[in-house]
Order: structure tokens, then sequence, then C-alpha cells
DNA sequence: AGCACGCCGACT
DNA sequence: GTCGGCGTGCTC
């Protein structure tokens, strides 16, 4: 006998193990490792993950249930990947679940539904009689006649319904009869009615009713020509058709002409038309020419990259570089040589990009040398379509996956080479669980696959940069000894020699000493200002972060706030209203202040729309494109505007973070800071580090092409040293000096971190909590090694958003070296605390390697 | 996470 | 005397 190891799809401590399935004869050969299959589990089905195949099972044959259904006709997930699921959740704290969840498209994520219907054989009510199923009231005793006759009245009543409809939802019946849950559980106990469960994909593939038009023009003319003058909706329709001529969703066609199905419907019985039901359209790219690029020449220091490289994946050796290339020095053309070498070994090659910077400009470049070849992941396609490139992965009809952080994931067999671009982002990592960080899941996977890892930056993580080292500032990098565990290939110089631009760095302070309170420094007025008399084209960038729009009262002081969370609301001009970011609570925007009734009330933080309408006053006539979150949630904005900038329409490239990624064009000759320090102000070490990343990046989008780029970054504090050093391109100064900053203060990459945060109503249940947590942690801690402690614990203090959705939050912080057992303890002690959390609510959320500290 | 089983207060 | 509150405990 074959048992499947199944874990089922319940995120709970409890539950978080394999369960021991039998293969019916039916399903034999159909279950393997990593297949999604139905099981039964306690009273319902549940959807889970083979995990194991074995000959013996652990429990009493008698308890084993078979499997009742296997989802997909191959499996999702591979044998590695299911493996590579036990890591994480052990690596990162989470359920086996989460993990293996993390691993599948969206789309495959089960939902349960279910479905109540009359017995079988009963038509009618009485029927249900004739059944002997009818004896309900009596046998609960109830003597009172009038209640027992409502009562059969209101089963008379539901069974009506469900025998006229047909098998209904089970929650939709109970809104339906609504305060009649009882007598609707009753009447499944007593079998008139019965209830089936079923599991679906989130995604159903959709099937959307679609108008074709008429292949014949002319007819469709001619039919027009013959119309009485009345008959406007259809001319409507007709002149729609006749323009676009192809298929068109039926939806949409009646919003957009503001008609009814029947016009179009009678237009389909004239044969001008026909409506039926397609699959929805799902290839983002389809129709889309890709200009083929062939390799280009490479300069010598990408042929040392590429040499390097190319030896590894020849030799098939795993081992993780760090491409460390100055802005504009050609990176990507590594990327697609070293990819091309991995396809011809008959390899696999995944390159993982920042959300942000997943342009069309990027995909256009690897669709044009791989072709069809190619499969994109990112957020902005709709789940349907992230399914479609998925299954083209798996189905083995890609070879390149190219996406962001949950592309690590791309189910593809024979791995050669994993290239993370922009390393350093900090959207590498997932901030829910699985609190993963792609890096280390990439490298985790390369080491199964015998895999080459590039992590490409022209400003490296700390962490990154420090693990090239085998010392830094007298501490070893690795206890163990031996080679650093990342090589180090540096790419100092911009392709065709181009210099990097010249940075001016401007003291806000003495502009306002100059009398000068705009928020455009004299230097970056005329900078701008001699940019729009040569029609050469300006990125302007506007850090959001810690310059958000709160609202504030000017005569005393009074911030808006979230009444459930400790934090200040946002204010959006679009609603005209206050937003948490957090819990989502929303109010009207205040006309006076609430405290004090003054009128003196406005928004703070000058927003993006802030600077647009200042740069509206200084430069009459200045076309601006604004690029935040505002203007790009809709679907293909961020492609329109980019193109409009690209086209010179525009004069001004305005945005958030998002201008300061991997774009590049060529008439773009000045980019402006407003204010640099808006990072540096935030209590989180990482601060300079950020700043200097930012500042570098957005420095490098200037004179990328034939005219020569200039920079001027505007700043209240330009002495800072992350500041000055990225004015001077100077990583290694600026990381040097980060380095000694973080090994004083016991930072990371000197150690390594784990953040544990507990949440409750009430502070004292958590100051409790946090000290007798925090305090069995540092036991442990003590005990594990003698002399000294194999891991520092921090705490509990409260977090930096001490509040959120009214619930109170205090965070512990410990600090480890690699080869400590901390995990394991945080693990054990958080087990061993469960019965005092569980009662309480409290709940308790563990951050690996945190990003973000709050 | 559900859902059932199981022991104490407002009703007929 | 019952209905039903939600406190433990299990799910192959």
């Amino acid at each position: 006998m074959t048992y499947a190891k199944v874990i089922v799809d319940v995120p709970s401590k409890e539950t978080n193990r394999p369960y021991d399935y039998v293969i019916p004869p039916k399903l034999s050969g159909w279950v393997e490792i990593g297949s999604r299959v139905g099981v039964p589990f306690g009273p319902r089905i549940l959807q889970g993950f083979v995990v194991g195949l074995h000959q013996e099972a652990e429990v009493d044959a008698a308890r084993i249930k078979p499997i009742a259904e296997v989802s997909d006709s191959e499996p999702p997930l591979t044998p590695e990947l299911v493996k590579l699921s036990r890591w994480m959740s052990k690596t990162y704290l989470c359920h086996d679940i989460t993990a293996l969840q993390a691993m599948i498209p969206g789309a495959l994520k089960a939902k349960y539904e279910r479905y109540i219907q009359a017995a079988e054989g009963v038509t009618s009510p009485q029927s249900a009689v004739e059944h002997g199923v009818f004896a309900g009231g009596e046998m609960t005793g109830n003597g009172q006649g009038i209640l027992f006759e409502s009562e059969t009245l209101e089963r008379e009543s539901i069974l009506r319904y469900v025998i006229a409809k047909g098998p209904v939802k089970t929650e939709q019946l109970l809104l339906k009869f609504e305060g009649q849950a009882t007598l609707i559980k009753q009447m499944l106990l007593s079998g008139q009615l019965t209830e089936a469960q079923v599991i679906k994909d989130r995604l159903s593939q959709k099937k959307v009713l679609t108008v074709y038009p008429n292949e014949n023009k002319n007819e469709i003319r001619a039919y027009l020509d013959k119309l009485p003058a009345n008959a406007k909706r259809q001319k409507d329709v007709l002149d729609y058709l006749l323009l676009h001529h192809e298929p068109v969703k039926l939806a949409d066609l009646l919003a957009e002409l503001d008609l009814s199905a029947s016009t179009v419907k009678s237009l389909a019985e004239k044969g001008m038309l026909i409506i039926r039901e397609a699959d929805e359209f799902r290839n983002p790219y389809e129709g889309r020419d890709f200009t083929p690029t062939l390799p280009m020449l490479l300069t010598p220091q990408q042929q040392i990259a590429y040499d390097a490289i190319r030896q590894d994946l020849d030799d098939r050796i795993h081992r993780t570089y760090l491409l460390q290339g100055v802005t504009g020095s050609g990176k990507t053309e590594v990327y697609l040589q070293t990819i091309q070498r991995t396809l011809d070994a008959g390899r696999e090659a995944i390159v993982l990009v920042p959300e942000i910077s997943l342009t069309p400009q990027m995909v256009e470049r690897f669709k044009g040398r791989f072709g069809d070849q190619v499969a994109v992941l990112h957020s902005r396609l709709s789940q349907g379509e992230r399914y479609d490139e998925w299954r083209k992965i798996r189905a083995g009809q890609v070879t390149v996956a190219i996406g962001a952080r949950s592309a690590i994931f791309a189910p593809f067999t024979k791995i050669g080479l994993i290239i993370i671009d922009e390393e350093h982002e900090s959207s590498y990592k997932q901030e829910e669980s699985p609190k993963y960080h792609a890096k280390r899941v990439a490298i985790e996977r390369a080491c199964a696959h015998d895999a080459v890892v590039v992590l490409g930056s022209a400003t490296p993580s700390l962490e990154t940069f420090y693990q090239t080292k085998s010392d830094l500032h007298g501490v070893p990098v690795r206890l163990s000894g031996g080679e650093p565990a990342i090589r180090l290939i540096t790419m100092s110089e911009r392709v065709a020699g181009r210099p990097m631009p010249e940075v001016k760095i401007v003291d806000l302070r003495e502009e306002l000493k100059a009398g000068n309170r705009s928020m455009f420094s004299r230097e970056l007025y005329s900078a701008i200002e001699t940019r729009l008399h040569k029609k050469e084209q300006t990125v302007l960038l506007l850090n959001r972060r810690g310059y958000s729009t709160f609202v504030m009262c000017r005569s005393c002081g009074f911030v808006a706030g979230c009444p459930h969370c400790d934090i200040s609301l946002t204010y959006h001009q679009r609603s005209r209203n206050l937003r948490c970011h957090y819990c989502g609570y929303a109010e009207r925007e205040p006309e006076v202040c609430p405290d004090c009734k003054s009128e003196h009330i406005r928004f703070f933080g000058t927003g993006t729309q802030k600077v647009e309408e200042e740069l509206g006053k200084l430069f009459p006539g200045i076309r601006v494109i604004r690029m935040d979150v505002d203007t790009t949630t809709e679907k293909g904005s961020h492609e329109k505007w980019l193109t409009q900038f690209r086209n010179k329409e525009a004069d001004v490239l305005l945005g958030t973070q998002m201008v300061a990624k991997g774009l590049d064009f060529p008439d773009v000759t000045l980019v402006g800071v407003i204010a640099a320090d808006t990072v540096l102000n935030l209590p989180d070490f990482r601060a300079g580090e950020k700043t200097f990343q930012l500042l570098t990046q957005v420095a490098g989008r200037a004179g990328r092409h034939h005219l020569p780029g200039e920079v001027v970054i505007q700043s209240y504090s330009p002495e800072h040293y992350s500041i000055e050093h990225a004015s001077r391109h100077d990583y290694d100064s600026f990381v040097m000096q980060e380095l000694g900053m973080r090994k004083e203060r016991g930072y990371p990459p000197y150690c390594r971190l784990i953040l544990i945060t507990m949440s409750h109503e009430h502070i004292p249940v958590l100051v409790q909590i946090g000290e007798a947590l925090a305090n069995t942690l540092r036991e442990r801690a003590g005990a594990a090694r003698e002399g000294e402690p194999s891991f520092e614990v921090m705490g509990p203090v409260a977090s930096p958003i001490p509040r959120i959705k009214d619930r109170y939050r205090f965070q512990c912080m410990v600090k480890y070296r690699e080869e400590s057992a901390a995990i394991e303890a945080v693990k054990a002690v958080l087990a061993s605390f469960e019965s005092r959390v569980k009662p309480h609510k409290i709940q308790i959320s563990v951050d690996v390697d945190p990003q973000i500290l709050m």
C-alpha cells in the first residue's frame, strides 16, 4: 500500500505536519510529490499538497482516509520546490502550508464553497413527508402548536426555494433565510437537505461573452446604409465595429456605447455580428513585436565578468557572484549573454528585477533577445495572465522567467542561472508570511541545481558586499573560515567611456538664509531653466517617505491621526479624504481644526502634486509628467507616462522612487533631488545606506547617452557622509564608513536579526508577555554556549508604530551570528509560550532578517 | 482554522 | 426542565 503525506490548508501550529492518506486505486499514478489534492480532514474536504510517498503509514491504518481528488493533471510543484518549502518554513518560521502556497500562483489558491440541495427524491414539500424525513417538529418534543405551525411553514418555504433553485451556496441560503440558521441545520441533520462541499481554484477559467464582428466589412456597410434614421443605437454599434473590427467583450461594448444587450442581440440576428463565449484574452504581450537584438561586443570589464560566470556555468558548479557595476556599465548585456550560455547548455534561467523597474523597456530587452522563450511574471498582470505565464514555465514551453520577487519560485527543473538585478532593493524581502528574502531563496535553489547566482547592483547592500570579503574591520566574515561566500566582480567603467554626471549639492539652509523659501534652490531653478531653453529633459525626484501628506493645524499643531493606529492620516486629493495606510480607516477632509476650530488647517507634506503646482508657477507653460501612486494605479498607465516622456511630450518627469530606477532616456541631462534627507531622518539603521543607494541610482539617470549629465541634490544636511559619497560616486568610501558605523553599533552585517513583534489590545498584557518571552530567550542564550552567549536579546520595547488596528505592539530583537542556534531557540520558546499566548489572543509574528524594523 | 463535544445561565 | 453560550481538543 502506498500512502501520501499531505500538508493541509490549515495554517495553524497544531496542523503543521503531514497527514497520511491512502491513494485510492483510481488515482494511482496521479498522485506525485508536489501534487495538489483534495483530502477529507475532519468533517470537511480541504486542499493539500503531497510532500511524500511512503509504503507505510505512521498511524493506525483504520484511521487513514483516502485522497478525494487530484486537482491538476500535472503537479504544480516539483520535488525540489517541495523540499525548498521545508527549508523556508524552518528558516523563516512559518507554517509549511504558507511556504507551499507562496510558490504557486494566486489563481491556484483554494476557494471552498458549500452547496445545499434537497435530499435525493425530494421534489416537493409533500414528497419530503412521504420520504419520512419530515418528522423533525414532533421529534424535538416542541408541544406548542402555533410555533410548530410557523416552523412547518418555514421549512416548506426553504424546501420550496431549494428545490426550485437547485444547489444553492450555503452562505447565500443563510443570507436569504436570515435567522433560520438553526432550522436549516436541523433540516440538514434530519436529511431533508444535504450539503456538499467543493474546492475550486480561485481562478475561474473565465469565459466571457464576446462580440465578433461580421468578417465582411462591406456587408456591415450595406446594412448600415439601409438602416432607418431612428435606429441610432444600432448605427453606433456598427460604426464602432467598423472602426475597430476586432472581437470585443460584450460588457465593454455595452459600457462604451451605453446601450442594452438587446440592441446587440438584434444585430446578431441580422448576421452583423456573432456573440459567443470566448476564453478571456490573456496574453499581455500578444501582437507586440519585439525588435530582435543581437549580442553586443563586450567591453573588457564585461568580458571578464562574462568569462568568470561562463566558466562556472560550464563546470556546473554552484557559486554566487556580486556583479558590482556603476550605472551604465552594461550589466544587462552580461546578464543576456550568460543567459544565452545557460540556454545553449539546455538549462533554464530566472531573472529577478524589482517590481518597480520591471518596465516595458526591461521586458523588451529580454523578449528582444530570447523571443517567446521568455515568461514574464509581475503584479501588473491579472491573476489569470500570471497563471498563464506560470503554466508556460511549468510545461517547459519557456526557458527564461523574468519577474519580481515571487518569480524565484518559477517551477523550472533544470536551472542553470539565477540573476538578481538591483540586489540591494528591499522589495526582495516579502513583508508578509512567509517573510522570505528572494536572495537567500535564490542561493538555496541554486545549490540544489548546481546553478550560478549573479547579484547585480551599482550600490550593493552591505550584507552582500560584506560576504565578498574574508574579514572586515578586524572581524572575520565567516566563523568557519574558508573563502568568501560571494565572489566580487567590479565594473567601474561606463559603456563607451561616458563620464559619470557631475553632482552638485545644495544646502537648503543657506537658501533659506538667502531668503529663498521656495522648494527649488536657485541652483536647481536655473538648471531647469537651462534645460527648457535647450529642449533637454529633466527628471525630478521627490522622496515620498517621510514626506507624506499629513494634515496639520498651523494654529495649535494638531495633526490628524488614525483613531485605531498611532500614525498620521494621509491626505488623498482624488477622494478628498484622509486615510490610514495601515487599517484603511477614512474620514472626510476637515474644514476647520477639530481641536481648536482654527481654519488654518492645511495639508502638509509637499507631495508630488505640490511640486507640480510650484513648477507650473515658476515656469509657465512647462510640461510635467507626474508619476506617483495616484497617477500609476491604472493598468498600463506607468507605460503610458514613460512613452510620453520618451517622445518628448514633456519637459519634466516628476516622481517618487519609481523614477529613480532603471529608466534610460537619451535626452535627460538633468536630475534634481528635491530633498535628499527625508529618508535619513527615519529611525532605521539602514537610513544612510538607503539614501546613498537612492541618490546614486537617480544620479545614474542623467547623461547616459551623447549629452553630458548634471545632478543637483538639495539637502538640509549636505555634510552627511551618505550624501557626500553619493555625490562623488564613491561606493567604496561610503561602504567602509557605513560598515564602521554598523560594527560600532552592533548592526548587520556584523550580526543578524530576528524581530519578534507582539500585539494585543491591552498594554499590560503585552508588557508581561514581552518581558517573560525576552527573559526566557535570554536564559536560553546564556545556556547555549558557555562563556559567551550565542545570541543577544533586546527589548521588549514599543514598536515604532505602537498601535495598529486598535492593537498595541511591542517588539523584541534577537541579534545573532550565522552559526548560532537563535532561530531554533526562538521557535522553541514560542512553542513553549503557546499556552500562555493563545488564551489571551496575543498575536506574535517573527521576522527573520527584517528589512524594516516596524 | 473550523467544527464538534461538553458543561453552566435565561427561557418555556 | 431545554436552548444555547463559547471553552478545550482533534483533524490522517
